[in-house]
DNA sequence: AAGACGAAAGTGGTTGA
DNA sequence: TCAACAACTTTCGTCTT
C-alpha cells in the first residue's frame, strides 16, 4: 500500500508510484512526475537539544552516520576508573582523557552542526534517505580527515550531498544544490571535486537518462515524449555523442527534439530553463543530434502534418 | 513579434609540458 | 606553473515562422 492515496493532477489516475530511492511520485498512467519532493515520514532520530541526550534516549538509535558519533560514542575511562591506578599511569590516563575531549569536542561539535545543516538542505530538496546518510557519510570521513579545514562548513555539506546524489543516481543540479544551500555553484563545484579527490570516492559521470523524468514533469510532457527522449539518449550514447558534455544539456537537447517530435512544441528557452543550461547548448547538441541519428524525416514528417492542420 | 539560429568573445576548469 | 584546449555561457545580429 502507498502511503497516502493522491489522484494524479493530470490524468485523474490513482496509479501513483512512490520512488524512494529517487524522491519522486510519478504516475504510472502519465509519467508525470507529481511530486518530486517527498515529504520524509521517517522516524526522526536526531535530537537537538544540547543536554546529554544520547543518554536520554529511550530506545537505542540505529547505527546511522546522521547521528553525529554514528549513535556509538565513545569515552576514556569514567572518573570512578581513575583512582584505581596509580602514579604515571595514572597521568597518562588523564592526558589521554584529556586529549580525547578535546579532539572529540571539536570534532563533535562542527559535526553536530554540520549534519543539522546537511538535513536543513537535504529536507529543503527532499533528498531521499540513502541520500543524506551517505553525504553524512562523506561529511563525516571529510572532518576526521581534515578537509573543512579552510573551506566553510556550509560548502562542504553542499559538495557532500552533491556528490552523495551522483553516487545515488539522483540527481540534482549544481543550480539547485546552490539555491537551497546559498553557496556559490562554483564553490560547490570545487569542494565537491576536492573532497571526492581527497577521499577517493569514484563518481560515474551522471547519466543523462537520469534528468529527464523531472525534466518532462517540469515542462508537463507527456510520457511518450519522454519515453522517445531516453531512446534517443540510447541512441546516442552508442554513437558516443554524450562523453565530455554536460549531462544536462544532453538531456534537455533529448527532450525538445522528442517534444518536437510528439508535436508538443516547446521552446529552446522553456526547456533550457528547467535544465539549467542556455539556448545555444541545447541549439548545439540538438545539432549534433540531428545529424548523427538521422531524426530530420521525423521532424519534418510533424512539420507538414503541422501544416496540414 | 517571438522564436530559432549562428558567430564571436569571455569564463572556469582540465591537461600536459 | 603556465599555456593550450574543450565545454559552456553571454551577447548580439540575422533569418524564419
Amino acid at each position: 500500500m502507498p502511503e497516502y492515496v493522491k489522484k494524479c493532477p493530470e490524468c485523474g489516475g490513482i496509479n501513483l508510484f512512490w520512488d524512494k530511492e529517487k524522491g519522486e511520485v510519478h504516475c504510472k498512467d502519465c509519467g508525470l512526475v507529481v511530486e518530486e519532493k517527498m515529504v520524509d515520514f521517517g522516524q526522526e532520530w536526531r535530537e537537538f537539544d544540547d543536554n546529554g541526550s544520547a543518554k536520554k534516549r529511550r530506545t537505542g538509535a540505529p547505527m546511522t552516520y546522521t547521528q553525529y558519533d554514528q549513535g556509538l560514542g565513545t569515552e576514556v575511562g569514567v572518573k570512578s576508573d581513575l583512582y584505581q591506578l596509580k602514579g604515571k599511569d595514572r597521568n597518562k590516563f588523564f592526558r589521554l582523557r584529556k586529549w580525547q575531549y578535546r579532539i572529540s569536542t571539536a570534532i563533535e561539535r562542527n559535526l553536530k552542526l554540520a549534519l543539522a545543516e546537511l538535513k536543513r538542505v537535504s529536507s529543503y530538496l527532499k533528498l531521499p534517505k540513502t541520500v543524506e546518510e551517505e553525504a553524512a557519510r562523506i561529511y563525516t570521513l571529510a572532518v576526521q580527515r581534515g578537509l573543512v579545514r579552510g573551506r566553510s562548513m556550509e560548502s562542504v555539506v553542499a559538495g557532500a550531498l552533491y556528490a552523495a546524489c551522483r553516487r545515488h543516481d539522483v540527481p540534482r543540479t549544481l543550480d539547485e544544490l546552490s539555491e537551497s544551500s546559498g553557496i556559490e555553484k562554483k564553490e560547490i563545484g570545487r569542494t565537491y571535486r576536492f573532497v571526492t579527490r581527497e577521499l577517493g570516492i569514484t563518481i560515474l559521470p551522471s547519466n543523462p537518462a537520469d534528468y529527464i523524468p523531472r525534466f518532462a514533469s517540469a515542462l508537463k510532457l507527456s510520457a511518450e515524449t519522454q519515453s522517445k527522449s531516453i531512446d534517443i539518449l540510447e541512441h546516442a550514447q552508442k554513437v558516443e555523442l554524450t562523453s565530455g558534455r554536460g549531462p544536462t544539456g544532453i538531456a534537455a537537447a533529448a527532450l525538445y527534439v522528442s517534444a518536437l517530435i510528439h508535436g508538443e512544441k516547446r521552446t529552446q528557452r522553456e526547456v533550457a530553463d528547467v535544465a539549467g543550461v542556455t539556448e545555444v547548448t541545447i541549439r548545439n547538441r540538438y545539432k549534433e543530434l540531428l545529424e548523427e541519428l538521422d531524426l530530420e524525416k521525423d521532424i519534418r514528417k510533424v512539420k507538414k502534418k503541422r501544416k496540414k492542420d
